[in-house]
DNA sequence: GTTTTATATAGTAATAATACTATATTTCAA
DNA sequence: TTGAAATATAGTATTATTACTATATAAAAC
């Protein structure tokens, strides 16, 4: 019996999960992607993807405890912007891999949710 | 009121949910992680990682069914491996957010999930 | 001061994911 | 043909996530 030995580090399991997990989301992809070219603001947001304002809330909420986006307050507007660079790379990286799937290289079944 | 008009596909953003949700599972990173080196069967890992078997298996059927891995019988065993090499690339992706991360270049909360 | 606008927060029902125990299945060996 | 080994599958309680409605808050406009 061996003991558990990973490599890699218990702190980078666990930030990598729970970035992973956070951008594992159809509407909070949108967002990032919609994120990419500036920040906005929660209305524009709302109305430009067509989601409902508290859910919009609710996931930049999600996404801001998980480090993904971070805002500014101007009044009553609140603009959120990504945390950092980094998040289009992950993206980017899926990008890639939806290359290789529309390509027939990675086959996933895909079962519908939303 | 703009309708939703992202320049992503669709599927593009059911795929990338998909992927990243699964992999945003501390354990699943590290059966990931360890299969990283060549095919295992579900005891080594099992032994090796230190996780129930029944668990290893149940995520083992959730990274089958997100095109994660894929497997060949021999006997009795399994041998469990990863269905691409893409996946190893969002992985080091990851490695990279982590170095941020360590740097302080990337702040986020972290809870505890398991 | 009252209304409106923008957004957050509370509360909650419905659904999904997780961890776990127990058991079934299959293959191989004695 | 019986037993053991390897792994899957079933069943399930617990917990987390999601989507949604209603409401609170705060700033700005009137």
């Amino acid at each position: 019996m061996v003991t558990n030995q990973s490599k890699i580090s218990p702190e980078f399991i666990q930030n990598a999960a729970r970035i992973l997990k956070t951008l594992g989301h159809p509407q909070r992809i949108k967002i990032v992607e919609y994120l990419e070219d500036g920040e906005k603001t929660v209305g524009q947001i709302h109305r430009n993807l067509d989601l409902i304002q508290p859910i919009v809330s609710q996931h930049l909420k999600v996404m801001l405890d998980s480090g993904i986006v971070s805002y500014r307050q101007e009044g009553t507007r609140y603009f959120y912007s990504l945390a950092n660079a980094f998040i289009i790379k992950i993206l980017s990286c899926m990008s890639d891999a939806q290359e290789m799937i529309s390509k027939g290289e990675w086959t996933l079944e895909h079962h519908e949710n939303n």
